[in-house]
DNA sequence: TTGTCAATCGCCAATTCTGGTGACAGCATA
DNA sequence: TATGCTGTCACCAGAATTGGCGATTGACAA
């Protein structure tokens, strides 16, 4: 197996040098250089074609998270480790949507660092757990259960929202679910009252907001 | 620091007698139990009030998914690590927005299971890293970028579509962007051809679904 | 310069939605 | 038994939406 190659990008020269001391002294890397912006990100990429990226999120001028973006639009496979001493929810949740492939934070030992970058090159995606935490509450929100019985919606009337939701008119609701025009204008209208809105684009954003 | 009570919910004799030999075996656990099934997970929690549950995923009966959304429902800060063979995304997925803390496979060391559940009582999410890049994947896809794009709706289009989708009228949207009515009209008319679509409902669709 | 396109506005007719007031059967529950 | 809820259906009038047909302006590219 041959060695990983890696590029870093970090406004801290102290980091950049211990970093740069820390893989060269390993033989399962290879050394491409530490950049201390990444304006010119994507085209180092391009040219030195790294295996893994350590990539700092606090950079000036061009964030990490922006380079992440940049490199994985034109690369998206390329391995891409956040590297970094921040760890709130709002950098972490743009970093994974970026498309990081691993989240560490810098005061973990350089052990770790070593076994992580090993561990992402492998199509892992090594974390610490308190990232691990952040990411799965974030998980947990994007799904959180049906808030339906907020609004007592009969089981009819949740199967006329969801026709609705779906883009049918009276008409087609009336049709899919074999009953009248004027039922399905019933159920509507006890929807509406339900949910407070008078109109079905409300009803619609609502039920998908709330995942009815 | 007092000790870690532990129990435990396997249907695997084997595993649980493993278990039960490496937590009463170090001090700082308190050994609870271990049950065949999740059947009285909710009770059984309650009476011993454990700090960390150990929870396999196929479970008879009542699988250890079901079991966790019960136990959560009524302790929400309960942690629940859950401890598999299985890391399919499906059950992994499951198992998360069911609230687990943790997710670790069992063909990890005995010493690397001691060390997550002390993490998870910690308040960590300590998961494999294979499983991280699962669940890294499950919230990029969650939250995959706009394919606003895709549509080629102007920068009006898309205002008056946002508007639209906040359950606004055609009025509203002329009031809100202080244009004439017969301008909305218009703009949502180009945009309906666009989408393809023909009515609010499924333009409104359509935009929550596609993140525009 | 010509053509294209976004953004603005207007009018008209057909269709659809909305809110109101009814009605009736069935089912569960108090 | 009475009461309430769900699900079904009907009619009406006013409001909103939809799909045509236009039009003018300004910006930008061929």
């Amino acid at each position: 197996m041959h060695s990983i190659k890696i590029i870093v990008f970090d406004d801290n020269k102290r980091i950049r040098d211990s970093l740069k001391l820390l893989f060269t002294s390993h033989v399962e890397f290879e050394w491409l250089g530490a950049y201390e912006n990444a304006s010119k990100a994507v085209e180092l990429v391009e040219i030195n074609s790294p295996d893994v990226v350590l990539m700092d999120i606090g950079l000036p001028d061009i964030s990490g998270i922006d380079a992440t973006y940049a490199i994985k639009k034109k690369f998206p496979d390329q391995v891409i480790m956040m590297l970094t001493v921040f760890d709130d929810d709002d950098k972490v949740f743009h970093a994974i949507c970026a498309g990081a492939s691993g989240y560490i934070v810098k005061s973990k030992s350089l052990t770790h660092l070593i076994m992580a970058v090993k561990k992402a090159h492998n199509g892992e995606a090594p974390m610490t757990p308190s990232i691990a935490r952040k990411v799965l509450h974030l998980l947990q929100q994007k799904n959180a259960p049906a808030e339906a019985d907020a609004f007592n919606l009969s089981d009819r009337e949740k199967e006329v929202l969801k026709n609705l939701v779906n883009g049918c008119s009276y008409k087609m609701v009336a049709d899919k679910m074999k009953i009248s025009y004027d039922t399905v204008h019933t159920h509507i209208k006890h929807i509406y009252k339900k949910l407070h809105v008078n109109s079905v684009s409300e009803a619609v954003s609502k039920a998908l907001r709330h995942r009815l």
